[in-house]
DNA sequence: CCCGATTCTGAACAGCGTTCAGAATCCTAT
DNA sequence: ATAGGATTCTGAACGCTGTTCAGAATCGGG
């Protein structure tokens, strides 16, 4: 009965092609651009087949957004190498700032969407808790990081989460503001970033004076 | 002849009550809710007339965008009250923080539209410099703010306008971020925002340890 | 009171997400 | 081989959007 699994494998095929012709157009032209008749377009089927492989056009950006934060996740990862509690959290900033630099349609769907797929990925996650959800793994990502330096005495305070929100904040802060309007910044996205991820470890760690890595440590 | 004076009295009456209705519109519903036909209910005149008074739809937004700027400034301009600097830095911080948390859908509007109508006011700033424009206000306001601390010598740095920014893009970071998505945030905004503003101002100060003010002091 | 200028509006255009009846295809069972 | 039910696909439509424009209505100076 190989006919069934033929089937399922092209069901999945056209799925892929309407992920991939509508990540294509999100990453040329941004989510707004994203139309139902475009993606229809580009995969040579009607509009109104899309809806038998999504629900709607929300539901594509989600599926979008959940291998975005898989991206995200292997830009981070890395700095887990970094042995130094604090040279860790700055690694983290840097990789996260450098993965919305250089993918900013994807970072604008994961964190500035106006429907904000961020709430409907956390309210899924709710219902169905998930450890592996890359969204869940890259917060608790920062998390444990803060734990981890929290740990090593070198923390003036000691809220782990609260830390880690404010140092996703931080970077988001310069990432997303780059991304709105870069008209309105005199500096550059990068030196922007680089300042605030040191600035935000020197402000929470326990000794004014901070050894800070060379910039590269990304 | 006040037959003339009467006319563009009534016209720039109308013109109040257009941005009046789009004011009540995008505070309750958020800007994507700004439908043209919707002010035209609101006013009881014809979709068309709207034309008439304003550009397009872009134009309504960008004239809410100059009056929200205004109030932005009414929420920070006590700050200079505060006589020491890293004391004044921090008060601003504060404010700008208020002033978004009080009127998010005024502060989405200004700093997180994806047509980006920062770019928008910095482009037309650009062109016709304007020292009265209250978004340069706003923008010169922390600058000069930066540059008082770093003349008294309490700043690590000597980078103005990129620090200046740098604590921007932090405040900016909480707010947009509370904005986007409440439900990914387990503290509070109102905590975030008070120790994003205490970390950012703790970093950049030249003695690590910072005698900062209460937290009542906004 | 006329007539040009101003002000206003209904209808239309092209585009959007989404739905649905019906056509077309495919596979199974006889 | 074929009948027939399930699956897959599509054209047309609905109500919505911003915007334009011809023409109607009003207004005010000569």
């Amino acid at each position: 009965m190989g006919i069934a699994e033929r089937k399922e494998r092209q069901r999945a095929e056209l799925r892929e092609q309407i992920l991939a012709a509508a990540r294509r157009i999100v990453t040329e032209e941004g989510f707004d651009a994203l139309t139902m008749r475009k993606i229809a377009d580009a995969i040579e089927y009607s509009a109104a087949t899309i809806y038998l492989y999504f629900e709607n056009r929300e539901a594509i950006g989600l599926q979008l957004c959940h291998e975005s934060f898989e991206h995200l996740v292997s830009y981070m990862a890395p700095a887990v190498q970094v042995a130094d509690p604090l040279g860790r959290l700055l690694a983290i900033g840097r990789s996260y700032a450098r993965f919305g630099i250089e993918n900013p349609a994807e970072y604008r769907l994961l964190f500035m969407t106006h429907s904000s797929f961020l709430e409907a990925l956390f309210a899924a996650e709710r219902e169905h808790p998930d450890p592996d959800d890359p969204g869940e793994r890259a917060f608790q990502f920062v998390v444990d990081a803060v734990r981890v330096a929290g740990a090593s005495g070198k923390l003036a305070t000691d809220d782990p989460e609260l830390i880690a929100e404010m140092l996703w904040s931080g970077v988001h802060g310069v990432v997303s503001l780059a991304i709105t309007c870069k008209a309105a910044l005199v500096s550059s996205v990068e030196d922007l970033a680089e300042t605030m991820c040191r600035t935000l470890v020197r402000g929470i760690s326990a000794s004014g004076d901070v050894t800070l890595g060379s910039r590269s440590t990304s």
